[in-house]
DNA sequence: TGTATTTTGGACTGAATGGTACAGAATAAC
DNA sequence: GTTATTCTGTACCATTCAGTCCAAAATACA
């Protein structure tokens, strides 16, 4: 054996995600991905074999690291306080520069659509687990089974909106005040 | 002069828009282009400049024909009506196809964010627009201007939201559930 | 130090991209 | 029918793309 570790391989794929989250997967060139991993091509293949299945590492790689932050965030308060952290974060705080980056999974379903069918059902699939946990969250908040159904399906759509006009780079209020507003509706809808 | 008029230019836009829509803008080759509309490269490039530019010609199309739509219904219709005939003639009717295709002027957002600004900054005017005639129908359906605003602002997200889902090609039921319950909040928080 | 093994940089490849140039076909005017 | 003008098919071009290959460098082990 040569080296004792491949490179840092976390550190190559967390610029290689943030690249893919903010231009999506045609527009990040295989240059731009090199510049960013600081790696040469050779190990490039040989660490992540091709392009598209770094991509799918990376989706993954989001995905559990989205579950992980609203779980995480469930943890340590009410649970709809949880779920109202969770999409105010990205527009508060030290965050900011994940702001106007939006959600990697809608991003994905959205330029793959009638493109790589089975990205975007992998993105989808990730998506339905993320849904699975609001109504984790709105079932432990005392929501009744089959509101707490119609109340998650429909925080998964607010959060498909607020990842898209996200990306929009409005003012910040424009996003906070809906999120505001919904929470309100959410709330008085468990009680 | 030689011919009487260039081909059928607006039946060519026509195939052109759907492709743009469907696949997005970097997903569609020139080739894809000129097969659809049926013409060559150089009528191709003789009427439209280029593929940005008839990029940018299909989305002004596309906003100018939603807004047509929206507004079209409002005249039949009581406002909020019209409103939520908008969002589910996507899901119902012959216009099944258009389903899963979403919304151009969202995907268009979406894939072009840290990419091409221009594109995003013309997309999102025009969703703006979309939102100032959400904010006329509400205004007319009796609602108080700052509630209009509030519910304008929500009923944007909610369509953002909606035609991210259209692509996910879930159940329609699964988009249309959503929009009932999001209506009948519409119209108790008017009244 | 010497050798085996593995990783690396970078030249190279073939395909596909958007865009141009030009010759020839179709039309109109007379 | 002839000529002038405009349009169109297609060969062509430069560029960029993802992916391969190999020689050279770096490491581990003895």
């Amino acid at each position: 054996m040569a080296r004792p570790l491949e490179f840092n391989r976390s550190h190559a794929m967390n610029q290689a995600l943030v690249l893919f989250w903010r231009k999506g997967y045609q527009a990040t060139s295989l240059a731009d991905l090199l510049a960013a991993m600081g790696i040469g091509r050779s190990s490039f293949y040989a660490a992540f074999t091709d392009k598209r299945s770094l991509y799918v590492a990376c989706l993954d790689l989001f995905a559990a690291r989205t579950l992980e932050l609203v779980q995480g965030a469930r943890a340590g308060m009410a649970p709809v306080d949880a779920l109202q952290h969770f999409f105010e974060r990205s527009f508060t705080g030290a965050r900011g520069a994940e702001a106007h980056r939006g959600c990697m999974l809608v991003n994905t379903v959205l330029e793959m659509a009638d493109v790589d069918e089975e990205l975007v059902g992998r993105a989808s699939t990730h998506l339905e687990a993320i849904q699975r946990v609001f109504y984790a969250c709105l079932e432990d908040a005392g929501a009744a089974p089959a509101r707490a159904k119609e109340l998650a399906a429909m925080l998964m759509l607010f959060n498909e909106g607020i990842r898209v006009s996200s990306r929009r780079r409005l003012p910040n209020a424009h996003n906070l005040q809906p999120i505001a507003t919904t929470f309100r509706l959410i709330r008085s809808a468990i009680a």
